[in-house]
DNA sequence: GCGATGGGTTCCCTCAGGGAACTCGGGTAG
DNA sequence: CTACCCGAGTTCCCTGAGGGAACCCATCGC
């Protein structure tokens, strides 16, 4: 649908969500970060088009969050791991999960736990400052220009900012 | 499109992106999370095409993530702010803006920076367990099948799992 | 009365997604 | 040697969601 291209925006939300703001892209991360490489597998599981998933997969590796691997030669089989780019996508998914736990699981629990192999125990993931350790929230935290957020002619700012909320109308 | 309809398959991750996975949805939340709150201050800052800001919006309404609200009566005016349900989607913004500034800020630096107004620090999201505050990661989780992941007819759980990986096959 | 907002809705067109069939190379059973 | 299966895609057609731009309607400010 000639999608608008978000890559160009001076934004890393936009940036991100350009590859990953794909209700697939998510589903085949997890997929692929828990276990399930291979295109055959990841077809079932998900019930994607063939088409579309191989269309995303060679997005992905494109953009160096996966690579195809050949595993083993006769018959050749190949499958798709995370590379480091990719595996930092975890904490993403994490966060997606947690929010729907929260807000769409049953009265049966969440349908998954996460365990943390470092501390022995199912867990929930917290998203805190690298600073302090204190949980942030979109009530203590204020979004600031940064250094590579000057405005230019077709660069938009990560949306108006606070401090210029009322300036820009 | 037809959007494969994910809500009701037994995994989060799918449940949120049936929401969130959507390359507007996010940025719509990433605005009104931080100050840009009415219909035409949105349509102007995402470049989204009016419809389907509208189409966006009443269907976050409907989810109850974020509310319609008449702020000043003459002349009417509405904006949209985000309910708690709304609110807790920020880590998953701060995950997502995290990664692209990771892999795709510039020389320059990231387009924007977080300021937690708690430590008075410019600030980036760690995401950590949080019975034992150490990071969590792709390599040191795993996840379980939880309380409401018993497979059915018509119900996937979240991708095969690492303990059923070679014996769904 | 007249234009300017703000907040949408309508129309048309194109192209991405769904679904299912087809391909191709390498096993493997008989 | 032939027939059949598997993994991994590719091709084809059809539908409907997204983009773009115009249109609508109520309420100001003048």
């Amino acid at each position: 649908m000639t999608r608008t291209p978000l890559a160009d925006v001076a934004c890393s939300i936009a940036r991100a969500t350009d590859l990953f703001g794909d209700a697939w892209t998510a589903l085949i991360m997890r997929d692929v970060l828990t276990g399930v490489t291979r295109f055959d597998d990841l077809a079932h599981d998900l019930g994607i088009s063939r088409k579309v998933l191989a269309a995303r997969l060679s997005r992905l590796v494109e953009e160096g969050v996966l690579v195809r691997e050949r595993y083993q030669d006769r018959p050749p089989r190949e499958h798709y791991q995370a590379t480091e780019k990719g595996r930092e996508l975890y904490p993403v998914l994490l966060a997606l999960m947690h929010w729907g736990d929260r807000w769409y699981a049953g009265e049966a629990g969440p349908p998954a736990r996460v365990h943390h192999l470092d501390c022995g125990h199912d867990t929930t993931p917290v998203t805190v400052c690298a600073h302090c350790g204190n949980p942030l929230t979109s009530e203590n935290t204020t979004q600031l220009p940064g250094p590579g957020g000057r405005v230019g002619p077709g660069t938009r700012v990560l949306g108006p900012l606070i401090a210029s909320r009322s300036a820009d109308r």
